[in-house]
DNA sequence: TGTAATCAGTTTACGTCATTTACTAAAGTT
DNA sequence: AACTTTAGTAAATGACGTAAACTGATTACA
């Protein structure tokens, strides 16, 4: 009798997420599956919570890696950091959609309440996700600064907590550049999640040209320039 | 023994889903909280499923309701159609913060697989909700039209899928106005999603000073001015 | 007025869920 | 050989959605 790996337990909770939906992904369904009975599983984690915020881990260094590889693939056709920049937003796009079971968990409600951010795997891989377009926007600000709005432009209260997160980050920009940062973030966010969760069903079908515009109106918020027919 | 009803039962759960949280929102617990059994909610909904998605159509409603009334007060001190604009955004993101566990029900992932726009009670008021915005954005368009991208210039494929959605609402605007409609509420929903939802809590506590700049973006979209101190 | 139908529930039951507790068999250690 | 640890099982608890059968009251009609 192998003894099961914590490993092989996270791929098969992926498997039947992929396979069946986020609510098939019971521990009773995944001993099942294993060949094992349900409370087995508690050697392995403490609570079903721990094991799904686990999954949510990988599934954040798997999306981690495959915008990296895409990052990657478009360093090799020249150093263009607009075609990167396209290219890792694209890719984040392309991955949501073709996995919208894991898109769901790690980026839908937070069901179990007020708890984002208490340091597990989980936050730890979601920051590492967030340091792989951190560190292409900072490659691009190295390369080519871009106009941004000065400190004294920006409201105090949040020029404080812009002040702080940098300090945590530990990068050496100017403000400006990190509140860009989150603004554009967050509207590369606002465009996969709206296209993905069906919100914008009621209007569109086939949202894809009308994320080449945000991806245009992205290289202009960071003075780049990219005319959507590639 | 008074009936319940189905307007008495959909309150209940509203009540729970705001109270406990929304997988606390079980049939026995709102039976419970009636004085009834479980199966007797049978003779009111199919299926707990249906019950929800009734209780997704209210909270629509209501938030319609309150956006609303939102524009109604923005209306009295003037008929200035920027203010009420961003009256109608603010009290979006005011009432999706106020109603975290209601919010993530309408606007999180659609769990039960691939069922949007099936055409029911939810689906219907989330259209009304959408043509709460939709009316400030014709008024605006009626009163001071903004310059907007031309149908030759957008993507054929998106044309096509505009000039439908044009036809299924009834509107008489340019395609580039819907399309620029469409552009804004992602960015507005955007903008919200990811602060309700917690995500972009690594970088920021209060996101409302980066709101008042989306707010300023939205406003200079559509051809107005808001500078964020009111 | 008597009887049948309908309404609004309950009771019971089935299978599922996470989780706890107690137990067991094997493997490793001293 | 005696022990401890490892990796599991079995059984139980209390919650869940749902289906079926049943019950008592109200209503409709002859």
């Amino acid at each position: 009798m192998r003894a099961a790996t914590t490993e092989e337990i996270k791929q098969t909770a992926r498997r039947i997420l992929v396979e069946q939906g986020p609510e098939a992904v019971s521990l009773r369904a995944i001993a099942r599956e294993m060949g094992m009975t349900a409370p087995a599983l508690y050697r392995y984690f403490t609570s079903r919570e721990d094991l799904i915020r686990n999954v949510v881990g990988d599934i954040f260094n798997e999306l981690s890696g495959d915008i990296g590889l895409a990052i990657g693939r478009a360093s090799q056709s020249g150093e263009d950091i607009t075609a990167k920049l396209i290219a890792a937003c694209r890719e984040f796009r392309r991955w949501s959609f073709s996995h919208q079971g894991e898109f769901g968990l790690i980026f839908g409600s937070p069901l179990p309440g007020v708890d984002d951010g208490r340091g597990d795997f989980a936050d730890e891989c979601g920051r590492r996700f967030a340091g792989v377009f951190f560190a292409l926007f900072y490659e691009l600000w190295r390369r080519s600064p871009f106009p941004v709005r000065a400190p004294e432009e920006i409201d105090p209260g949040l020029r404080a907590q812009l002040e702080r997160f940098r300090t945590v980050i530990g990068a050496d920009l100017p403000l400006g550049a990190i509140l860009a940062f989150l603004r554009c973030w967050t509207k590369l966010y606002g465009a996969v999640s709206m296209e993905v969760f069906g919100h914008i069903g009621f209007a569109l079908d086939d949202a894809a040209p009308m994320f080449e515009l945000t991806l245009a109106e992205l290289a202009e918020d960071v003075g780049l320039v990219y005319v959507p027919g590639s």
